[in-house]
DNA sequence: CATCTTTATCGTAATATTGCAATAAACAAA
DNA sequence: TTTGTTTATTGCAATATTACGATAAAGATG
């Protein structure tokens, strides 16, 4: 089939997986990280940082965008792009869930 | 081509997408909590839980093994799962990181 | 205007993912 | 041994994802 089911989930549930499925990917955890690196929105020089070609970038800034996690700022002919705190708050919320499960559950295995 | 690129990015972000991506689907989501409510080793009752076919559920439970994020221990003819501390470390060192060049990031946008 | 620079979109090929029915495998219980 | 119970595997079919060349769109620059 290759479709996702998402009715017998919760909202929440399926909205992380979006979330986290928008980070699964190399190329665009590499270019999270490279916004954080450089400290200051990048104007389009992520196509020299990484091994892929300008169309397959522009399409992963598509999705990044898509998920929350970072936002573009049209600035004269380039695009000025920046992390989104929103999107990112999910994220941040469900790895905090998990944790604070996680030292509660106790050790069986 | 549908093929994922790996080489051009460091092993840690490599490592990093294969265990967002486990993590980035409703069933598996609801696999991983459920096992954190029942507070417990759980031996086979996620197939009740969620809406989804026994070999469908069983072949999300190899890939959240494969992962690292669970473990499954053989007891008679049914298997206990639990959460496995060292997948789960690294998401959290990851979005703690994120985390920490977040607060610094100035904002511009 | 003509041209360059930058980013987005379209079309397409290759591969991956999802889900399930059918079946197997492994052990338990009678 | 036979039957049930539980989990895994196999073999699909349908859909999604990834990547890129070609091209478009939009503004800057000469």
């Amino acid at each position: 089939m290759g479709l996702t089911k998402t009715d017998g989930y919760t909202d929440k549930q399926n909205a992380l997986a979006i979330g986290l499925k928008a980070l699964a990917h190399p190329a665009r955890i590499a270019i999270v990280e490279h916004i954080l690196a450089v400290n200051s929105c990048i104007c389009g020089d992520i196509v020299e940082a990484l091994p892929l070609s300008q169309p397959t970038i522009s399409q992963h800034l598509k999705e990044l965008k898509a998920a929350g996690i970072i936002k573009g700022t049209i600035s004269g002919n380039a695009v000025c792009y920046c992390l989104d705190e929103n999107g990112f708050e999910v994220l941040k919320s469900f790895v905090e869930q998990l944790e604070q499960s996680f030292v509660k559950q106790r050790k069986c295995c």
